[in-house]
DNA sequence: AAATTGACCAACCGCAGTAAA
DNA sequence: ATTTACTGCGGTTGGTCAATT
C-alpha cells in the first residue's frame, strides 16, 4: 500500500477553523475519524494534540500564577513526571504547558545552583518561585473527579468564545480569540472571511439534523448526541451517522 | 544595529494501554 | 484469546521572540 503523506508542522488558521468545526460536530474522541473526514490531511494524533494543547476552550494562556507554580512543584514532588495527572489539578493548563514550565524551571534552578556552587557572583539572584514543599492545601480536588479539563466529553461542552489563541495567529492579523469573540457577539453579522468560513461549514452541515451546532455550539436535546452514564462523553446517537462518512471521505462541502 | 543567548512554546515521535473486531 | 487500530502520555526537538552584549 502507498502510505499517505500527512501534513506536518505548524497549523494554519484555516486548519484550526476546520478542526474546531469538526470537533464541534463529532466530539473530541474519534480523532482518526475527524482527521479523515475533515480533509485536513493530518494524522488523528496531530489533530488531537492541536485541540488539546491549543484549541480547546477553557485553556488558560499566559504566565502561570505563583499559586499554579507552587502547585506544579508540589504535585511534581508527589507524582514525578506524571504531567497529565498534574495537569488535571490545574484547570486550564495542559500537560505540555506544565512540562515546558517544569523544564524551564529546572534549568533555571540548575543555573542558580551552579552559581551558588561557584560563589564568585553576587548572591542576589532571587527566583520568583517560592520553595516547593510548602503545603498548597485546599485545591478543590475531588480525587475521583480527576477528569482532565480538556476532556470536554463532546461537542456540547465546547464554548468557542473561550478558545484562546496564541500570538502567532494574532500576528497574522486575526486571532482565534477574535474569531470566537466575533462569533459570540454577532451571530448575525458575517463580516470577516474566517468567521464566514466557520459559519459556512456549520451551515453546510445543517443536513445533519434539525439544529446542528450553532456558532455558539449549542446542541439541542434532539441532536445526534447523547450523553453517556457518566455524563462525560457525548456520542452520536446512531452509528449510521458515522457510517455515512466511514465509507469514504466527507462530503465535498465539508472538506472544502 | 547586529549578533548571541536564553526562555518559551508548539509540535513530533515512540511507547504503552485499551477497546474493538 | 489474539490481533489490530486508536488514543493518550511522556520525552524530545525545533522555531520564534525578547533580552543582552
Amino acid at each position: 500500500m502507498v502510505q499517505q503523506e500527512f501534513r506536518k508542522g505548524p497549523w494554519t488558521e484555516q486548519e484550526d477553523i476546520k478542526l474546531v468545526s469538526f470537533v464541534g460536530l463529532f466530539g473530541d474522541r474519534r480523532w482518526d475519524f475527524i482527521a479523515k473526514v475533515s480533509g485536513l490531511n493530518r494524522t488523528g494524533k496531530s489533530c488531537r494534540l492541536r485541540w488539546v494543547n491549543y484549541l480547546h476552550p477553557g485553556l488558560k494562556r499566559g504566565k502561570m500564577t505563583p499559586q499554579e507554580e507552587r502547585l506544579v512543584l508540589e504535585l511534581h514532588a508527589k507524582w514525578g513526571n506524571r504531567w497529565s495527572r498534574i495537569a488535571r489539578k490545574l484547570p486550564g493548563r495542559t500537560d505540555n504547558e506544565i512540562k515546558n514550565y517544569w523544564r524551564t524551571y529546572m534549568r533555571k534552578k540548575a543555573q542558580e545552583t551552579k552559581r551558588v556552587a561557584t560563589p564568585s557572583s553576587t548572591s542576589s539572584c532571587h527566583s520568583s518561585l517560592s520553595s516547593n514543599n510548602q503545603a498548597v492545601g485546599s485545591h478543590p480536588s475531588k480525587e475521583s473527579g480527576e477528569e482532565s479539563f480538556y476532556d470536554t466529553g463532546g461537542p456540547n461542552m465546547i464554548d468557542p468564545t473561550e478558545i484562546k489563541i496564541g500570538k502567532e495567529q494574532g500576528e497574522q492579523g486575526y486571532s482565534m480569540d477574535d474569531i470566537w469573540k466575533d462569533i459570540a457577539l454577532s451571530e448575525e453579522n458575517v463580516q470577516n472571511p474566517v468567521h464566514a468560513s466557520v459559519r459556512h461549514i456549520e451551515e453546510e452541515c445543517s443536513f445533519f439534523g434539525p439544529h446542528l451546532p450553532s456558532p455558539s455550539w449549542e446542541y439541542s436535546s434532539d441532536s445526534l448526541w447523547v450523553m453517556d452514564e457518566e455524563g462525560k462523553t457525548f456520542l452520536p446517537s446512531s452509528d449510521q451517522f458515522f457510517s455515512s462518512f466511514e465509507h469514504g471521505a466527507a462530503p465535498a462541502f465539508l472538506t472544502g
